[in-house]
DNA sequence: ATCCCGCCATACTGGGCAGTATTGAGCGTT
DNA sequence: AACGCTCAATACTGCCCAGTATGGCGGGAT
């Protein structure tokens, strides 16, 4: 076991890791996990191989930690985007604006996440680790819209078929993209995000 | 320039070139692009990679030839299962139920197509390739509800739109059924099929 | 018969890359 | 000051694989 830290140390402190699951994120999201390798990555953080195989065993312990690092940044920012509405509606309108974004206008977003389904294919860790982000994303959608039917602001009849098949729609709309990239215009995003929440309901109107 | 059989013979009667295409793809379809090389292929097909590279120049030929492979089947067997109906609403259902059975129970499309959007992130021609498939399943969907609108048959404002988004659903429910197996469960496939054509518009009851 | 050519097989090369072996520098501990 | 531990750098190995070189075989044309 290579990088425990002598086991008790938290990793509180050692941002190290970090760093480079993060340089590698930075190269996968632009050149591909198959057109990365190990020296390409130990270089971007500005180590050598030596180093990088220190702290993690195997190419596969990078890109799982680069996964991690995704999830993370994604916790924070969907945080962030909702955090700022009062409203259950509001909340979710600003979750699907927030993805909508980072689907269309976010390359690198594109890119990782690709990347990553297709490995799913073959390697069963990296598909149970995606997994469980994609039913980490249906939670935290599926919450706000049961809080926004709760609060009468959304009318909609089946909640969980609803999210299911708005957050299919989204991953279609990110994988086009790459195809139409007229369709990642800032001017039809507006447009995407209120196609989106029509899947999920009807808004009712506020008349309290 | 090789295997041009001397330029005239109109490659009506050698199939070598499709026997190789489709070792290619079935091979693809299983073990992924990176996971197959051109010694698997050609021992797929039968043959060494002596002859395989008579044929085809370059492993990304074949690739595309495979995407060729695969486009001819899709046009095939799409036509088959809509040419059974008549009227436009009921071809737009087949098509439909076609897709979704192909996305959610057929491993191998699921495989293959994941396998070439990830490829077409880096490779330009692979992206053109499945650009040009996607456009023509477009306007496929496109000219049958467009019809179906046409005969009354279903009532859509904006079908251009619908379509897109339909479409993109597609797509999502085929990527998302990677991680989720209970989603490829027969007993869905009716449900999913209803969900679909709820996005291409309300179907109007037929009272002729 | 022989010559050409489409087709196929065998053997090989060269490069890229994951992973390893080994050494060393800085630093706290005793 | 000698030791051990964490972390880092260099050099190397071994494998996989796309692509190539080359030789052979069968059949049609003359």
């Amino acid at each position: 076991m290579a990088g425990c830290y002598g086991g008790m140390v938290a990793n509180l402190t050692s941002a190290k890791p970090d760093e480079l699951a993060l340089a590698a994120f930075e190269l996968f999201s632009t050149r591909g996990i198959a057109g990365v390798n190990m020296d390409a990555i130990a270089a971007g953080a500005g180590v050598t191989k030596g180093s990088l195989y220190w702290h993690y065993a195997s190419k596969k312990e990078i890109i799982l930690a680069a996964c991690n690092l995704y999830y993370r940044a994604w916790r924070r920012q969907i945080l962030e985007a909702t955090e700022s509405s009062d409203r259950p509606a509001e909340k979710l309108e600003a979750a699907v604006a927030f993805s909508v974004r980072s689907c269309l206008l976010d390359d690198a977003n594109r890119v990782f996440t690709t990347e990553i389904v297709a490995m799913s294919l073959y390697d069963s860790e990296v598909r149970a680790s995606w997994a469980g982000f994609l039913d980490e994303t249906e939670r935290f959608f599926l919450g706000l819209t049961h809080r926004a039917v709760g609060a009468g602001e959304l009318r909609c009849d089946d909640v969980d078929r609803a999210v299911d098949l708005m957050l299919a729609a989204m991953e279609g709309i990110k994988q086009i993209a790459l195809f139409r990239p007229q369709a990642c215009l800032p001017e039809n995003e507006q447009r995407t995000c209120r196609r989106l929440m029509s899947l999920l309901g009807e808004r009712v109107s506020a008349l309290a």
